[in-house]
RNA sequence: GCCCGAGUGGCGGAAUGGCAGACGCGGUGGCCUCAAAAGCCACUGCCCUCCGGGGCGUGUGGGUUCGAGUCCCACCUCGGGCACCA
């Protein structure tokens, strides 16, 4: 008898012998063909939770599968260090974050080794570390030379709960902040913008070629939020020199014009309102800049108090005809030109305030008959319309509506994007400082580069008022302008943490360089990613900063010139729930990974997290988990006495074994590509159960070492060591006999009328002709046709054939 | 409201248009044991049965097909995203 199945012994064995092998510390100049695999760098928050275990569960496997096929496999890993949790607990405990936050990643990576995650632990990026910081501020220095980075006043998202402005991003639909669920209120500010928009049709299409999940996809389209029409201009009736301009989507609509609309904050109110409608404007504006978002965005209330008229009207240029001009709440000052042509019959909000205001309302779109809903915004033939009458669909009558206003040189063609600039600036101290000095005689000056990095200061009082300790700090704000000398202070926000996990990615390819942010040369080796992994949460703001950072960067020559995406292949796991809400830190949901640890090992939590379900799926931490994790934990020791010979014997028949084998390996390898883990473990405990049936072979306990090494590796690698006295891991993936996995009979499902009536055991090339006289011939077919004569046999050998009666 | 995704045993889940429920959990019975644990073996969708077998069954209702969990249409429920973006 050999010993027990001990986890602690062999995890403890084997993470030591990782360390010294260096398996995966893979060099630039590694003669194997390259692979990137990343998971995403987490927050340090304390030791690895569920979530953490199951996205390195899967980079781990990817990791070691593909090595074992002979890549040279980049698996670096790092930490999201700065952010606002560890700055409240720093508030609370009174320290500096920096010990807080080095202790937080001590305990994680603590974890991640325990759990058997291999890394290249030389390349480790902290966000936090001024090594990092100095190159986050070399690479604002770039974008504000090349005009990607700009200061600007604008009204901006304000977190009363985290005391910051937020990135649009970082907003709620229903307006509250999604970090700490305060109701986010507007505020005019001077901050710092990264032009994001400038790449907005570049990261819409290049969306098309990405091998991401399709959901991920379709949620960034819509918040990139592209729409195709035409802007032009209203001449205000009797002052045809002041103009309207307004953007619409439905330039074919144009002679439905019933009237027009300035957002309440549009810069010509002032102009455009009559002296008798001076007070009713100025009330209506007065209401709406006090209402917070979630108030002008709610579609509640009566539709009267929605609008004001002006006074004045402006000419439709397609009719000439004087239409009024209202303000409404509906209308945003932030898209588009803040103002609109309304066209009721084609628009339902339109159509709305027009039956509130008793405006007319014209047709311009015949709608289908039948037709019992109120604006119309489908296709159809024009109608109410002068020269587009005859027009028999939207499209047509859009693109001459645009030759028209452009050949009278009214308008253009124009796009507009939901997407707006990133605002990156943070009135927090636990972030990377923005590099700049403002002077009194030079105005906006960044920071040189050999000056940088600017780190924050370590004699800090951390303040509960949760105001940033930056702009208290005299010795960090005064100091001396770059250019001439004198006097200046420096600017006190940092940048949005985004901004860390923006780039990343491409600093592992070469995190030694001291010269440049990115090696270009290592980068063109590694980069993309081969295969990015993390939770769906990420789907917009991460996704798509990094997929902003990594084009700017290219086409800064800081980056390859030709790397236009960073990540290639996208996999977003599901997340863990418990009691129907996600299982996090803050509801205080957490099931610790270290129980398992301690108990069962990391190999049984591993398999757990592979084996509950399809990858992308979410999983429910329920009261049967534990149990499911023991089922596991049962495997292995399965695994373990047939390893070791304490299982069944050695097969009679061998060859029939060693077939299955070959089938596994086909089966297992299949189940890898397509990410289907979970029927990849229920394969090996099917072959499992085969063997302790028929008994074993060695061909056949070592395969299944080899197909377990990527799942759980350090019982793999015992017992592979056991046997065979080397490294499995070092081992090349099996590869099936397609001969022997051929079956050499095949079971034949005899239907009568699409009912199973009988199975003959079959030779798997039979013929169409032979099946079906073999099915005829059975005598439960007989019984069941009952003398009647086959109307039709469809033979599909050698799985079926179909005998209708 | 719009756009995705999903509904299969007591539970997690499996099924290139071809044996529904692989595999696991739980349950039942047996072996082993003084006993328990561990382990091993068998059974385990529902209903009927003369124990040969038969009927029903993948959210609901239709359809295509020799054959539908799978394809099409309409709907219901749940989950997620977007939602005055002109």
């Amino acid at each position: 008898m050999a010993d027990g199945y001990d986890p602690q012994a062999v995890e403890a064995k084997w993470q030591a012998r990782w360390a010294e092998e260096r398996t995966y510390e893979v060099d630039n100049d590694d003669p194997r063909p390259p692979f990137y695999v990343l998971s995403m760098y987490p927050y340090p928050s304390g030791p690895a939770h569920q979530g953490h275990v199951r996205n390195y569960t899967f980079g781990d496997l990817i990791v070691r599968h593909r090595t074992m096929q002979g890549h040279a496999v980049l698996s670096p890993m790092g930490f999201d260090s700065f952010g606002l949790p560890a700055e409240n607990a720093a508030i609370k405990a009174n320290i500096h974050p920096r010990p807080f936050t080095d202790a937080r990643i001590g305990e994680l990576k603590a974890s991640m080794l325990r759990l058997g995650a291999m890394y290249d632990w030389r390349r480790e990026i902290r966000s936090h570390d001024p090594g990092y910081i100095r190159w986050n501020q070399v690479i604002f220095n770039r974008f504000l030379a090349a005009g990607l980075a700009y200061r600007a006043n604008a009204p901006v998202n304000w977190c009363p709960g985290c005391n910051t402005v937020l990135a649009n991003e970082q907003v709620l639909a229903d307006g509250t902040c999604e970090r700490s669920g305060d109701v986010v209120s507007k505020r005019n500010l001077e901050q710092w913008f990264f032009a994001i928009t400038k790449y907005a049709d570049e990261l819409l299409e290049c969306l098309d070629g990405l091998d991401w999940p399709e959901r991920v996809k379709t949620m960034q389209r819509n918040w990139i939020g592209r729409s195709e029409g035409a802007e032009f201009d209203l001449p205000v009736d009797g002052r045809p020199d002041v103009k309207v301009r307004v953007f619409t989507t439905r330039p074919d609509t144009s002679f439905g014009m019933t009237y027009a609309v300035l957002a309440p904050e549009h810069p010509m109110v002032d102009e455009l309102t009559t002296d008798d409608q001076r007070t009713a404007v100025a009330e209506f504006r007065e209401r709406v800049s006090k209402e917070s978002d979630i108030e002008r965005l709610s579609t509640e209330g009566p539709a009267e108090k929605r609008g004001v008229f002006t006074g004045s009207s402006v000419v439709n240029p397609f009719n000439a005809q004087p239409v009024p001009v209202y303000l409404a709440d509906y209308v945003l000052m932030g898209y588009g030109t803040g103002a609109i042509m309304a066209v009721p019959a084609e628009d339902q909000r339109d159509w709305d305030f027009a039956k509130a205001y008793d405006l007319p309302i014209v047709r311009t779109v015949q709608p289908p008959e039948g037709w019992e809903g109120e604006a119309y915004a489908g296709d159809g033939p024009v109608i109410n319309s002068e020269w587009l009458n005859g027009l028999t669909d939207v499209a047509t009558a859009k693109a001459k509506a645009i030759d028209w206003l452009e050949d009278q040189r009214l308008g253009e063609r124009k796009v507009n994007y939901r997407l707006r600039d990133w605002l990156v600036s943070r009135q927090r101290f636990w972030g990377c400082p923005i590099p700049i000095v403002y002077c009194a005689a030079d105005g906006i000056v960044p920071v040189p580069d050999d000056q940088l990095p600017v780190v924050a200061p370590d004699d800090v009082q951390m303040l509960s008022t949760g105001e940033s300790p930056l702009k208290a700090h005299e010795g960090f704000r005064k100091t001396t302008c770059p250019k001439c000398g004198g006097p200046a202070e420096r600017e006190t926000d940092t940048m949005d943490t985004f901004v860390d996990s923006s780039w990343y990615f491409l600093r592992f390819c070469d995190p030694w360089d001291g010269m440049d942010p990115v090696d270009k040369k290592a980068a063109e080796r590694w980069m993309p990613v081969d295969q990015y992994i993390g939770g769906i949460e990420h789907a917009i703001l991460h996704l798509m900063y990094a997929r902003f950072y990594t084009k700017a960067l290219a086409d800064l020559g800081i980056a390859p010139a030709g790397l236009r995406e960073p990540f290639k292949r996208l996999f977003t796991q599901g997340m863990i729930r418990m009691g129907g809400t996600k299982m996090s830190k803050s509801k205080g949901n957490l099931v610790a990974p270290a129980k398992y640890l301690d108990t069962v090992g990391a190999d049984s939590l591993r398999l757990y997290h592979l084996f509950v379900g399809p990858p992308a799926d979410d999983v429910d931490w329920t009261e049967q988990t534990d149990e499911l994790i023991d089922g596991c934990n049962r495997f292995l020791k399965r695994v373990w006495r047939l390893a070791l010979g304490d299982g069944p014997g050695p097969a009679a028949d061998a060859e029939t074994v060693d077939r299955a084998a070959h089938r596994l390996i086909a089966k297992v390898s299949g189940d890898y590509e397509r990410w289907s883990y979970n029927t990849a473990v229920a394969a090996l405990m099917e072959f499992t159960n085969l063997l302790y049936k028929e008994g074993a072979t060695d061909f056949a306990v070592d395969t299944m070492l080899l197909l377990l090494a990527p799942m759980t590796p350090h019982v793999a690698a015992e017992l592979w060591e056991r046997r065979r006295d080397g490294l499995v891991h070092t081992e090349p993936w099996p590869v099936a006999d397609q001969d022997l996995v051929r079956q050499e009979s095949a079971t034949l499902i005899v239907q009568v009328n699409g009912k199973v009536r009988d199975r003959i055991v079959v030779d798997p090339g039979i013929d169409a002709g032979t099946a079906e006289s073999l099915a005829l011939a059975s005598e439960r077919v007989q019984e069941h046709l009952g003398g009647r004569t086959p109307k039709k046999v469809i033979s599909r050998p050698p799985r079926l054939v179909n005998v209708v009666v």
